[in-house]
DNA sequence: TACATTCATCGTAAAATTACGATAAGGGAC
DNA sequence: GTCCCTTATCGTAATTTTACGATGAATGTA
C-alpha cells in the first residue's frame, strides 16, 4: 500500500521564506562551526575547514554547500583550492530581520 | 551489509550548542509560523494555531513540542485546553547572542 | 453518570537530511 | 604528456524529521 504524503504550502512572506531557509542553514552542529571558524578565518581553503571538522571530505563539501545554497558563503577558485568567506551582505540582512522580527 | 554511520560530536560551546539547536527549532516554515502568530496573538491555544496552519493536529502538537523542548514556547493549561506564549527570556537571548555571535 | 471538547502522545509511513567512499574535474609541477 | 593535489559531485546507506490517523488523558457540561 502506498501513502503519499501531502507536501504543505505555508503562509510565510518571500522574507521569512528566506529567513527560515538561513536559520535551517545555522541549524547544524558542523555548519554552526564552519560559520565560525570563517569568521575568524576569512579566505581560507576547505582542506582548512575540513581539517577542523570531525567529518570526512565529502560530508564537509556537502555541508559547504548548503551555506552557499543560502548565500551565507561564496568560495572562489583559487588555483586548484577554493577559498572562502563569509557573505557580509546575507550575514547583515540576517541579524537585522532577527533584531527586528521577534 | 551492515555500515553503521559513526556518531559525531562536534567542538562547540554550550552556549552555541543552544543557539544552533534553537536555529533549527526556528528553520522549519510552520514553527517560524507559529512563532509569528504566538507573537501576534500571545496566550492563544493550541486550536487557534491548527487552524491558521495546513496541517493536522498532531502534527502542529509534534511542532509545539519542538518549541517547548527549545524553550521558545511555554504552555499552561487552562481547563481542557493549553495556551501558549512566547518565552521572552529565550527570545532576548537568541537576538542577543545573533547580534554578537557573527 | 455519560458525553463532548481539547490536546498530547503513540505508531508508523514518507520524505528529507546526514554521512561516507568512490569518482570526476580542474589546476599546478614535472 | 603524466602525476599529484584539491575539492565538488555521485551513489547510496543510515538516520532523522515530518506528517497523519488513532488513541488516551484531562477537563467541562448535561
Amino acid at each position: 500500500m502506498v501513502i503519499k504524503q501531502a507536501v504543505k504550502t505555508y503562509n510565510l512572506t518571500t522574507e521569512d521564506e528566506r529567513l527560515t531557509a538561513l536559520m535551517k542553514a545555522f541549524g547544524h552542529p558542523a555548519r554552526m562551526q564552519i560559520v565560525r571558524f570563517l569568521s575568524d578565518h576569512p579566505q581560507c581553503f576547505t582542506g582548512d575547514i575540513v581539517d577542523v571538522l570531525p567529518l570526512a571530505q565529502a560530508t564537509v563539501s556537502q555541508h559547504l554547500k548548503v551555506l552557499r545554497d543560502v548565500g551565507l558563503i561564496c568560495g572562489s577558485i583559487e588555483g586548484p583550492a577554493t577559498s572562502y568567506c563569509i557573505c557580509d551582505e546575507t550575514l547583515s540582512w540576517f541579524k537585522k530581520k532577527v533584531s527586528l522580527s521577534f
